[in-house]
DNA sequence: CCAATGCAACTGACTAGTTATTTGCTAGCC
DNA sequence: GGCTAGCAAATAACTAGTCAGTTGCATTGG
């Protein structure tokens, strides 16, 4: 036994994303957490309180600050659709788990840090229309609900358009990257 | 107590799918399905076999066979998109189930009936693409694909955004149609 | 017409196994 | 030595699934 409140701590939270993304906040198994961190229950209680909380941990930790770093060029919002893209297929996890939090936690507090991301970004996309720099068929509002749509649309109609998960990636980032060109012009 | 087995069936029906529709696989409990529906749980189990065989007999009912009614006109694309938002507003239900199926069920067959309407779908689509009737921007698997994303953009990202539960319903209606619109001009 | 019979629909209580959370104790570290 | 990190085991509540028995209804024989 080796003692390491901080690594304790990061194990735990790498086995909790991985868990949650998988089975949701209902389908997680704190046991299963435990010793894939290679520790204890209690030790998840006495860090992070209880299952929600840790949930909302692994959350606010793993998405939110991801979304933070993903590039928004305002000049170049096709672009920012296939980085958003790219951020979904390298870490599938993510998307899950901003998945199971809208279905699971319809009044949570924990998507405030994605609000207030997108909130930033809105109003960049405002200024960019006033001064003439992006067209203005769509308000901000309308074109990130669209773009955000638009570069997770394969990995939400995956399974049912019965596409292979061999199709090719760049294809598929391709449609991303064209479809939102293709509502700016 | 009146004995009817149609009926009986049909509010269990009815319960579990507002049940699974909150809740989940995972989360959905067979008591209150049971209790929700005026009868006990060991009919759940005479009827249905048990909880996922229930799971699959609503997704298949409530979902399957509600997009098949939706009208697909490959000369009007954006009016399907804008009758497939329509779908999902009136009965937000279809689309958690088809979320929850998604997240939980990501081997499960009980898609192949969706997959299998889609499948006719991009046939069509290819055959007007053929005969001139459509644009060949983007071949039939992107544009079904982009199409639905777009249909159900709002649903997906509205708590991301912020955006209040009020925001009116045709502005949101009209973002999906002309969204489609573009992507075909 | 009507009572006895058969049977499917139904029920409440039960079981065996899980689950989140707590506790009392031990082991390492300054 | 004392404080923190860590653990195994206990607990209390819950959950999917079962079962022995009951109830309403239709059928049939008189």
């Amino acid at each position: 036994m080796i003692k390491n409140s901080e690594k304790t701590k990061a194990r735990l939270l790498e086995a909790a994303t991985a868990e949650f993304a998988e089975f949701g906040i209902a389908g997680a198994r704190i046991d299963r957490i435990a010793k894939v961190a290679g520790t204890n229950k209690a030790m998840i209680y006495a860090y992070f309180g209880s299952k929600d909380e840790l949930f909302d941990t692994v959350f606010s930790t793993h998405v939110g600050s991801t979304l933070e770093r993903v590039d928004f060029d305002v000049g170049d919002l096709a672009g920012y659709a296939g980085r958003l893209f790219d951020w979904f297929e390298d870490d599938p996890g993510a998307l899950r788990l901003s998945t199971w939090y809208r279905l699971e936690r319809p009044t949570g507090v924990g998507l405030q840090a994605v609000v207030l991301i997108n909130k930033v970004r809105m109003e960049r996309l405002e200024r960019a229309q006033r001064d003439g720099a992006l067209p203005k068929q769509f308000d901000p509002i309308q074109l990130l609900s669209l773009i955000q749509a638009i570069a997770t649309s394969w990995a939400t109609t995956n399974p049912e358009l019965g596409v292979a998960a061999t199709t090719d990636r760049n294809y598929r980032r391709q449609t991303v990257v064209d479809a939102v060109q293709r509502l700016l012009t």
